[in-house]
DNA sequence: AGTCCCCCCATTTTT
DNA sequence: TGGGGGGACT
């Protein structure tokens, strides 16, 4: 068969690795070298050339976007579906699994996922019921706790009884934990990966069976596979499986969620005949963007090396600004965006990175002032809205009565008058009887455990979820989805709460509908009944595993607002870095060990690699966090940019910054360049008529502190008064006439 | 049961 | 500075 189309779009080393015939293969991806495009095309030719089955192929993504991604590029190349093909999420895949053998995995077979907010509901209330001092032991700590012994595959039979009061107490948390999950049938995140794993080992012939089948497995990102994804692929790759893992140790930003970078580092030692594969030519940004990538990288240590290199030009240099404040520096950056657009281009094209949530408040003033429409990635994912969560609770009691944490979530929403007094009841009720919650309701009525009130409020409950199931037992999926939203009363009780966070409720329950009806149960395969129960617990699998990617007004030209984590794997023309201050960029909480730091420089890394054409960095020289003014020093990651490649940017004149090699202090390099603007303190009295760079002319009212402290209060003709740190305001004095 | 107020907290996020 | 959660009060 002629395979040439496959090749003919492919530099050399993306050939080498498409067609490499090792066993093993590590293919270091830098960033924009065309590393889902090489994944996508070695499926192509193992495929054609080799005339492999495309159910002798897994192919392992982080996200389910990443995951549809490649699985349309490969249908688009080869013109034809892949139906046979496992393409998915390591969480995805690894819930197939259980759904398949869930008596091997020791689960029930109406096993249900917990999501992070469930989970955390259920730790909060076994928090309470062991006594948990919650002064001392969060229930957000615990799900911390428990969630990072789950990624390193650690259960709590498997930890240590260390004589410390933080492990006693997390330990006991964690059994309960597992304990309440094990009886209701519930499965979390990492619970899904742990028992697909154990499956695995706990049953050889399954193993065998998986073993025989993927004689292909490719994994995408591999520098964020954690302890126990790593573990699960170790497991399944035997003797004559093929490997290839595809990633970037410099872009490994997620240590913090227990990503483990040293399984990209260390391949070759667990496959010791592995061959590596080094993508560096990169098709997307300028040369100078992708030398200060370089640059900047190269003070990590223990990497496995790679220098990107472009056959393009090398664009234009980078600017950074000093901005004054936060708000000079979203002023800043919202007059180049609108340059940007009055020179023909789109907005959706240019993409503001910060590092935290925080920074985008200012941002997002500037851009509506400036009347800039915008999109902010990130914030509460679809499914884990409060409205959506309250009606997917009802569809999942449809499915499974026994659902506890449905029947918590909504046994009272809306208020049906059953009180924390009755629960109560109800709860100790189940956990004597060892029964579920929905059966402790039926048993405290009958039996007349409550009051005549709370047990008629309890009954209406019981009959109202019968009543749902009945009426939508021959309903497709969508109109049981509608039915249950329609007749469950969360419409008037959401509406209750008024104005436009009622209005953005019920669209979000509208929304839900149509992606009931949208649900495309192609991937479950062969039944197609959609009125069945069925389909509606696949829907609500896929719910739990897919964070729903619609968001509103995704097709207006809008600049994009993300954290510098959310835009890895985007690229975009124009990037902003915002916010290159040491304490901010790279973080405090992240800045005082190595490997803290060497992420963060990582992390700028995949900041400056998004940029396709121009890159802005810009810094504060005093901020407002948490309410109060601190005055800022210049990141080091602009300091490690090498200076040539940077033009400074002032006012209303661009120079190119002097190159001044091995500097100490960069702020004091830029002082240095603002001479002109730097004025003797000790000119300025009270009643003295000033200039400001951004607010004007005023007049000082009054003055604190000493030194670096110091503090002048000015009061700005147009802009009123303002308090401004000495050191850092810039004022000019003027004479007095 | 619902509202109000106070206190505490404050990186990054996918599944 | 501001949002969320918990407790107290109506």
């Amino acid at each position: 068969m002629d395979v040439s189309h496959i090749f003919e779009s492919l530099n050399t080393e993306q050939r080498n690795a498409v067609a490499s015939p090792s066993q093993n293969l590590l293919v270091l991806a830098g960033a924009g070298s065309g590393k889902t495009r090489v994944l996508v095309h070695r499926i192509a030719w193992l495929m054609q050339a080799g005339h492999t089955s495309p159910f002798a192929i897994l192919a392992v993504t982080f996200t389910n976007k990443a995951a549809r991604e490649m699985r349309s590029r490969i249908e688009s190349l080869l013109g034809q579906s892949l139906s046979g093909m496992w393409v998915g999420t390591f969480h995805g895949l690894a819930h197939r699994l259980l759904r398949s053998h869930w008596k091997e995995a020791g689960l029930p077979e109406d096993f249900h996922i917990l999501d992070s907010d469930d989970q955390l509901r259920l730790l909060k209330r076994l928090c309470k019921t062991l006594h948990v001092d919650e002064d001392k032991w969060s229930p957000r700590q615990c799900q911390w706790y428990i969630n990072s012994q789950k990624d390193e595959g650690l259960r709590a039979a498997h930890i240590e009884h260390l004589d410390d009061v933080y492990t006693r107490t997390m330990l006991d948390i964690y059994r309960a934990y597992e304990e309440a999950c094990n009886r209701g049938g519930m499965v979390d995140f990492g619970e899904i990966l742990l028992r697909a794993h154990e499956l695995w080992l706990n049953n050889p012939q399954i193993l065998d069976h998986y073993q025989r089948r993927f004689q292909h497995i490719l994994v995408d990102e591999f520098q964020d596979t954690n302890a126990i994804q790593y573990a699960w692929l170790r497991v399944l790759t035997g003797e004559g499986n093929h490997l290839m893992v595809v990633g970037d140790d410099d872009q490994s930003i997620y240590g913090w969620r227990g990503a483990k970078i040293e399984n990209i580092q260390k391949f070759n030692l667990d496959y010791p005949a592995a061959e590596m594969v080094r993508l560096e030519q990169n098709y997307r940004s300028t040369s100078t963007i992708l030398k200060a990538a370089n640059k900047l990288i190269a003070n990590n240590q223990g990497r496995l090396g790679k220098n990107l290199w472009t056959d393009g030009d090398d664009g234009e240099q980078i600017s950074l600004y000093a901005a004054f404040n936060e708000q000079d520096e979203a002023r800043y950056i919202v007059d180049r965006v609108q340059d940007w657009f009055a020179g023909g281009n789109r907005r959706s094209d240019a993409a503001i990175l910060y590092r935290s949530n925080a920074q985008s408040r200012e941002l997002e003033d500037a851009l509506l002032r400036a009347d800039m429409p915008y999109r902010i990635y990130g914030g509460h994912r679809f499914y884990e809205r409060l409205e959506v969560k309250n009606a997917l609770a009802y569809l999942r009691l449809l499915v499974n009565r026994n659902d506890d944490t449905a029947v918590e979530r909504v046994i009272n929403v809306p208020t049906r008058g059953i009180g924390g007094r009755t629960l109560e009841i109800i709860r100790s009720f189940a956990s004597t009887e060892g029964c579920s919650l929905w059966q402790a309701c039926a048993r405290c009525v009958n039996d007349s455990l409550l009051s005549a009130r709370a047990a008629n409020a309890v009954l209406a409950f019981l009959q109202l979820i019968d009543a749902l199931e009945q009426a939508c037992e021959k309903l497709e999926l969508y109109r049981k989805a509608e039915h249950v939203i329609a007749h469950s009363g969360l419409i008037p009780h959401h509406e209750k709460e008024g104005g436009e966070k009622a209005r953005a409720r019920l669209e979000n329950l509208e929304e839900l509908i149509t992606a009931t009806n949208s649900f495309d149960d192609a991937e479950i395969g062969e039944d197609f009944d959609l009125t069945s129960n069925a389909t509606l617990a696949a829907f609500l699998d896929q719910a739990a595993l897919d964070a729903g990617e619609s968001q509103a007004g995704e097709n207006e030209d809008a600049i994009q607002l993300m954290t510098l984590h959310s835009a890895k794997g985007l690229e975009f023309q124009l990037v902003f870095l915002a916010g290159m201050e040491e304490g901010l960029f790279p973080h405090k909480m992240s800045m005082d060990n190595i490997s803290g730091l060497e992420e963060e420089r990582r992390l700028c890394y995949v900041g400056i690699t998004r940029a396709k054409a121009k890159l802005y960095l810009s810094h504060a020289e005093s901020r407002r966090l948490h309410g109060d003014v601190n005055l800022c020093r210049p990141s080091r990651f602009i300091r490690e940019i090498p200076a040539e490649l940077i033009a400074e940017v002032r006012l209303k004149s661009v120079v190119t910054r002097a190159v001044s090699p091995n500097l100490q202090n960069g702020s004091s390099r830029i002082n240095k360049l603002r001479g002109d603007i730097e004025v003797p303190q000790t000119e300025l009295s009270l009643g003295q008529r000033v200039v400001h760079g951004k607010f004007g002319e005023g007049v000082v009212l009054n003055y604190e502190g000493q030194g670096t402290n110091a503090r002048v209060q000015v009061n700005f003709d147009s802009a009123g008064s303002k308090w401004l740190a000495l050191s850092h305001a810039k004022l000019v004095a003027l004479s007095s006439a």
